[in-house]
DNA sequence: CCCAGATCCTTGAGCACGTCAAGCACCTGG
DNA sequence: CCAGGTGCTTGACGTGCTCAAGGATCTGGG
């Protein structure tokens, strides 16, 4: 039975989460970059590529980790850009954000865009970014 | 000679960038909630870490990515908070920002508190702590 | 059937942060 | 000396975020 595995240091954690906040950091500057050419803010980019299929306001909520009112916002300015539209749900209290024809292009230049800019794993070999989506996961666990 | 690499193929890179920044999302999150603890904005308590010295407005401009008049605001909302003063720099031209005394005990308060509830690390043992690192130095090369 | 309590979205107020443009004081070097 | 550059500030505007309150709608127990 091995002994158990030495707890981080104080220094020693705090250094890894800046190097997490570095390359995430470097990351989301690329992706805002790329969608701020196709007229996007990060988030309305974000939110586009999360509605694969229509979406109750409250879940996008729930998904974003913001209020409710947030998503009222954000779906205001989807609207007003022809990106989004409202449909009632299972009842009409709920509201479905669905994507319009052009927010279904809009999205898909995107996710193309967004994959084909990602830098972060530009520079790792194959066994390099398998290993470290592996510790990304277990720490996600 | 080995052969070149493979390149990542565009889901998979979007695979691991979607994981980097939900674990950066995850380690932000805490920090946020740490800071908001002791009354700061994540900004501010970063820009409280940055002042390790007395910095000119411009070097955190910088430093932070934004434009200088942003900088005027988050400077104004810390000296009023008590927590950073502006010196004169080297010219009349160039503020210093500087902590307070207040400040300096508050940004110490910090770094322990962010230090200790560093979550993102916990999960993964010294070896896997290493790799990590090692990979995350890599691609910010 | 009725209605208290819950759900969902909206509105409004206020805050922080971000960009951009313009302005002013100051500095530098030809 | 002065044109051009630097550094900060101001102001306008947009985005995103929280919180509180409100109205419409739904739900399930009495």
């Amino acid at each position: 039975m091995p002994p158990s595995p030495p707890a981080p240091t104080l220094d020693e954690a705090r250094a890894l989460t800046m190097r997490l906040y570095r390359v995430a950091d470097r990351a989301r500057a690329d992706f805002t970059a790329v969608v701020a050419d196709l007229g996007l803010t990060s988030l309305q980019a974000r939110v586009l590529l999360q509605l694969g299929e229509p979406t109750p306001m409250r879940a996008l909520a729930e998904h974003l980790g913001c209020d409710a009112s947030n998503v009222t916002g954000i779906a205001h300015r989807l609207t007003a850009a022809g990106l989004v539209e409202r449909v009632e749900g299972r009842d009409r209290r709920v509201k479905l954000l669905r994507l319009t024809a052009e927010g279904v292009r809009l999205r898909a230049q995107v996710a193309e865009s967004v994959a084909a800019g990602a830098t972060v794993t530009a520079k790792l070999d194959a066994a390099e970014r398998a290993r470290l989506t592996q510790l990304l996961d277990k720490v996600l666990a």
